[in-house]
DNA sequence: AAGCTGTCCTGAAAGC
DNA sequence: TGCTTTCAGGACAGCT
């Protein structure tokens, strides 16, 4: 599932070939994703030129100067630039074309969105913008920071990790992965921790994003690189999916549990609350 | 306000 | 072997 370092590797990976290229077509096949899809939004944007491709939380922002094209590729979406004229697959719902070059959206489970923001307000002023939290990726996100923001709040740390109306961008993975390497209980409630423990949890969190980033993303199995290849080799986790398996730190069991309907990995020794 | 649960969707994997 | 069930997950909607 793209989290955030996917689609900030699928920005950087799109971004080089289309930025200053003008849309000359493309085709909506499947009207139905999150939202629904506009069939004529292809039309809608051909002749205009992309001017940047942006990216706020998980959505991608593709600036047009006219409006903004905003794509969230949900849990199983990959954008990919492919030769005009490739014969589409199964779950290929959104084609746009620029000259030769075609940038294409899967998204099996279809949780992604294409929407076409019309330059009406301020951008950040969309309702899908403007409640969200913070960039972990920036320099505003500090220990004391999320220290303040979280007082009061009775909700255990990797809810709260993955709320993104608090910060954006870290999915299941990720805050699993973070909470392991800082030591932190993922159920500890928010607003107990110390101020000295998100010293160590938010650099923590920055370095396993910016690590994935520099993988080149992946998470998912299903995760595909913008450029066609597959993006997808086994990242070594600490902690998701090695329910049962040794800790690598301390070699307990690491442990498994739901939390939200979400599946939470930790190790119960190494991890205190 | 905060914090729950339900919902959308498909395919892989597990269970019988 | 083949069917059915479960699980995976982002984030909104709607409820308490």
């Amino acid at each position: 599932m793209p989290e955030l370092p996917e689609v900030e590797v699928t920005r950087r990976g799109i971004a080089p070939d289309l930025v200053g290229n003008r849309v000359s077509g493309g085709v909506t096949r499947t009207a139905r994703l999150r939202y629904p899809l506009a069939p004529q939004l292809p039309q809608l944007l051909t002749g205009l030129t992309l001017k940047d491709v942006g990216r706020r939380g998980k959505y991608l922002l593709l600036d047009f100067g006219a409006g903004t094209l905003l794509i969230h590729l949900g849990m199983s979406g990959s954008l990919r630039l492919l030769p005009r004229g490739t014969p589409p697959q199964k779950h290929d719902h959104f084609d746009l074309e620029f000259g030769k070059r075609l940038l294409r959206l899967r998204d099996p489970r279809r949780f992604g969105a294409v929407l076409w923001l019309a330059p009406n307000h301020e951008i950040g002023q969309h309702p899908l913008l403007a409640s969200l939290g913070i960039e972990p990726l920036a320099e505003e996100f500090t220990a004391r920071w999320l220290f303040a923001a979280t007082r009061g709040r009775n909700t255990p740390i990797k809810q709260l990790l993955m709320d993104s109306h608090l910060v954006v961008g870290i999915g299941n993975i990720y805050a699993s992965e973070s909470l392991f390497r800082a030591g932190i209980d993922p159920r500890t409630a928010a607003g107990k921790i110390a101020l000295k423990r998100f010293e160590r949890l938010v650099p923590e969190i920055r370095a396993t994003l910016e690590a994935a980033i520099a993988a080149g993303g992946s998470s998912l199995r299903d995760f595909i690189r913008s450029d066609g290849s597959s993006g997808y080799f086994q990242q070594q986790y600490f902690v998701y999916g090695r329910a049962g398996e040794a800790c690598h730190n301390c070699g307990s069991k690491v442990r498994s549990l739901r939390q939200g309907q979400r599946a939470t990995f930790y190790c119960p020794r190494c991890q205190r609350r």
